[in-house]
Order: structure tokens, then C-alpha cells, then sequence
DNA sequence: CTAATTGATACTATTTTAGTCTCATTTAAA
DNA sequence: TTTAAATGAGACTAAAATAGTATCAATTAG
């Protein structure tokens, strides 16, 4: 049961290190190299997220990318959302069959309860939450 | 993100099904007949619940399988372990860089809370209480 | 005896995830 | 103005997880 895969794994540390740097335009390769991510993979993951509005691209001998929003801005559940598809763990378990009818069905409920509360949860991470915090426990950035 | 895979989601059916069926044992072609759903994979499934002590199995002539425990002992975070591992949402995003430290990971922390929120929550489905109730709500079996 | 059943386990197919490769376009800088 | 370092777009491939099949042996009611 993987709530992240890699793809948003990769993006997460991605954005993490565009917040640090920040204003400046970042590179595929600098990432790369920082973060040791297969460099391909990393470049589709974020056109991905240029073509879905959290980052902004810039072609061209030092070009790169940098973050469209704020890093509180961004919440994780976009980011799973970009490369996940819609967040549901929901799923009908018996069709027709045995369950007694769609708005009854105590499993399909609880399972939905359950989604809600993930879902509600997850929303409150953005990639600021994640950035390294100061001694008073102030978030930077 | 699928919380439940089909194996499960099968072994679930199953289960309901010979919970109605109290007492007698089912055979796999019956539950086929019923359930519609392909016979060697629900065969191997009820073997394994067979080896995971859900159910009892009877070979031979007339055998097949049923409950061997009550349909409110058998939980479906049981059905999910045994089909799909244990019951983790959790893994680590940042290897090594990135992340501050293990303990203080925010991340790791977040989704290691709403793992425990849906397991808890998983943990009080039971078979018995997916099965058809009374008009007064009482759970049948 | 024998037909219907499970036990055990190897095999295959499909889907999802994780990536690579390549060619075109853009652009800063030598 | 040439060139090297970038991204854009999209086809392609590899690996892993999921979903199933197939086969042969052992058991047992009738
Ligand atoms: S499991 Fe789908 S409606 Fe109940
Ligand atoms: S993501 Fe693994 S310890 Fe923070």
C-alpha cells in the first residue's frame, strides 16, 4: 500500500531543494547531482509539474526551473495528485453481488471515512512544512 | 492507491458468503457458481487463508472450505495482511540527504499518524459486519 | 473404483511503475 | 554567429507488482 511513489518522492525532494534556492533557476543536472536522482526520470517529473503550474520553466543555455508558488503553497496532496491521479482509496469490493446496495454498504462508508481523513491529513503537509526548521521552530521561507 | 487488491477484495466475498452459508462447508466451484469469480485464483486465495488459519479446509469428495473462526473475529486488516503484507503506508521519501533526522522528520511523522488512523479505523471492519442486518440493525451470524 | 475435491507449486499474462532515448527548439555566452 | 547547455515533446524499454492459469499429487465420500 504505497500512499507516495517514486515520481512523487522525486518531486517532493526536488521542490524541497528549488525552496532552499530560492529565486534562483535550478537545473536538471545540479539537481542531479545534488540529489542523485536518474537524471531522465527527473526531467519528466518536472515538465510534469511545469505543464501543471507549480513550477515555472526557462529553456536556454542556464536555464531551468524554478517554483511558481510559495513552498507553503504547495501541498503534497498536488503533488500526488499530478502523479497519482486523484487521491481515492476508495473502490467498490462487490458489484451486485452480496453488497446490499451502494448507499448502504457499510464498507464502501468506512472506507470513504477513511479516505476523507487521509486525504484532510495530508492536505496540511506543503513542501514549506518539510524545509528545515529554525531553533524555535520557525518554518524558513 | 489501492488500498484493497483484488485478493483481497475476493477473499472478502468469499468470506461473506460462507459466513451466510453458517456451519456447512463451501467448495470452491460452489463459490464460483455464486460469486462469478475465476476459480483457480479463488482456490489459491482460500489456500491461503487455509495456511493463515482463517479457514478450515476439507479434502476430498464433498470437502471444500469453511470459517474457522466467527464472522466478527475475522477482520479485514486480517485479509489485507495476509494478501498484501503488513499494513504500512510508511517509507522513508529522503535517503540520507534532505531529510534533518529520522526521529525528526516531518513527513515520516505525518504519514506515520495517518497510517495509525487507518489502521485503527480498518481494524474495526469485521466480515460479520458486512453482512446483510436485520430491520433493526442487528448484525446477522 | 472413481469423481470431486484440496495441496503444492510452477508458470504465464497483464498492468503499473520506473525509467531511457532521441530529436527538436531555445538561448546565454564565447 | 556559432556553440554548448538547457528544456519540450513523446516514443520507447525495463522491472516489479498484480492477476491469473495449469498441472500433478493426495484425499475421501459414495
Ligand atoms: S462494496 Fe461496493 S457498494 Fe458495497
Ligand atoms: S523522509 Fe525519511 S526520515 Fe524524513
Amino acid at each position: 500500500m504505497k500512499l507516495i511513489t517514486r515520481d512523487t518522492d522525486y518531486a517532493i525532494r526536488a521542490l524541497c531543494f528549488m525552496a532552499e534556492n530560492e529565486n534562483g533557476v535550478t537545473s536538471v543536472s545540479e539537481l542531479v547531482q545534488k540529489l542523485k536522482i536518474p537524471g531522465p526520470f527527473l526531467r519528466k517529473i518536472l515538465q510534469a509539474l511545469n505543464k501543471k503550474g507549480v513550477l515555472a520553466s526557462f529553456k536556454g543555455k542556464s536555464g531551468g526551473f524554478k517554483l511558481r508558488r510559495k513552498p507553503k503553497e504547495i501541498f503534497i496532496t498536488d503533488l500526488i495528485e499530478v502523479f497519482q491521479g486523484p487521491l481515492k482509496l476508495n473502490r467498490c469490493i462487490f458489484k451486485k453481488k452480496l453488497c446490499p446496495s451502494m448507499d448502504k454498504c457499510i464498507l464502501k462508508k468506512r472506507i470513504g471515512e477513511i479516505e476523507q481523513r487521509v486525504v484532510s491529513e495530508l492536505g496540511l503537509i506543503t513542501v514549506a512544512s518539510l524545509l528545515r526548521r529554525g531553533k524555535n521552530g520557525e518554518i524558513f521561507k
